[in-house]
DNA sequence: CGTATACTTGAATTGAGTCAATAAGTGTGG
DNA sequence: CCACACTTATTGACTCAATTCAAGTATACG
């Protein structure tokens, strides 16, 4: 065990039963404890570029990030939001595919790449696990494929909020207002869509009484069932 | 050895050193041999279905396959397309995330999950191999992502045209015209347009000389530095 | 409390979609 | 081998959802 370890070991950790973690029972997690660094992010701040050389994963265990794309003419897409549990890195090769940033304070476990390789060698454990989340993390960009392609400004918006809010349920606040810590500007590069028509997209929602928007980080769901139909009975994400 | 193997064993399969079958020395081959039954499909015949109970890897040999999601109201998402040596089912969970079908006749080489997650228990460059293979559709799944949100129709096909002609130049067919075996309607659900504007975007693209329509299904590319140009200069793809 | 930033709203524009007709392939049977 | 039917692709005219441009208004933070 690394007593020069900044934070709580991995078996206090509150996301160990998700993420990478999930695939060490605790008398595995010493194993861990000696390759996971800690790590701190400021809002705002850059985790990793795209191309940049990729010599880690993160695990983040709070806060959020976001994982971006950009051309050269600065157009932006968001291709996910990454919450506690969370790994950023799963779609890299020899270097990074996305560009991630914390978008609130954010901690997360950074483990090296080579070295979680040699441990993922020798427990077939993990790299089941690895293999598991990438495919997942395969699934929800496939999943957003379709709504880009061929939904709707208001299906998207729908979509986005299910999502978010079918999170937060399985997190155990389901009735509470969906808490959305990214700005427009995030949720319309996310969406594929400008901030203006998200922005208008939210007031029809609410003209409707599908939505109740109390702050523009916090939104009721009035009724999820038109909801739902408004994203087109789409109902799977995670 | 099966002796009751119908085509080829593996170390003659001319996509063995692609796909899931790179991760076997000739030595383990063998065990590759007990594992994999082969599978011939017709045009327009469906592998499986999207939320289908996933039993199966299929890797493609020959042919072409679709990789598509479908709304309730028939709207179409094609998700991928597979050529030789990729593999279908790498989304999948308990049940497939897409509906694979074949766009030409097509051999595939199909490996049962449970039977493949043993062999993978026990080598680990297999299991290692998995993970490789969902991180690389990820990463493609993140490129068409920012086409879908952010390109114009233009960009979309140039982008589309792009990859066909660097999947066949990887395998050796640089100059000539590239073969296109998907319908308009494909391209279309794959860019997330309509027929309609597919075709008035070739017809665009073959007047301003950057490609020549020979037939529907094989186009030149002109000039290969234009079409970059339209894309974008996003020029990443396998 | 003031000022920069983020968000909303309105009016005009436009790129892609829809609807509709024509043309070009593809295959089948006489 | 050709004529017919059917499917697939192209082209044209019109429409519309979302963008762009342009103010305004709210929010947050130093």
């Amino acid at each position: 065990m690394n007593i020069n370890r900044p934070y709580s070991p991995c078996d206090l950790c509150g996301v160990s039963e998700l993420g990478l973690c999930q695939a060490f029972d605790s008398d595995k997690t010493a194993r861990l404890d000696e390759i996971v660094r800690r790590q701190e992010l400021g809002q705002d701040q850059t985790l990793f570029y795209e191309k940049d050389r990729a010599g880690y994963f993160y695990a983040i265990t709070t806060g959020a990030v976001r994982l971006t794309k950009m051309l050269p003419d600065g157009r932006r897409q968001i291709i996910g939001f990454l919450f506690p549990g969370d790994i950023a890195g799963l779609d890299a090769d020899a270097t990074y595919n996305t560009t991630a940033e914390a978008i609130a304070p954010t901690h997360v476990c950074r483990f090296d790449r080579h070295q979680l390789q040699e441990t993922a060698d020798q427990i077939p454990d993990v790299q089941r696990r690895l293999t598991w989340l990438a495919s997942h993390e395969l699934a929800l960009a496939e999943d957003l494929l379709m709504v880009l392609g061929r939904m709707s400004a208001q299906e998207k918006l729908a979509f986005f909020l299910i999502g978010l809010y079918e999170r937060a349920a399985r997190k155990g606040n389901a009735g509470a207002p969906v808490f959305l810590p990214m700005s427009r500007a995030d949720i319309a590069d996310y969406l594929g869509l400008t901030i203006e028509t998200v922005s208008r997209t939210f007031t029809k929602l609410a003209r409707e009484g599908v939505i109740e928007v109390e702050t523009a980080h916090n939104v009721h769901l009035k009724d999820l069932g038109k909801l739902k139909e408004a994203a087109g009975v789409f109902t799977e994400e995670a």
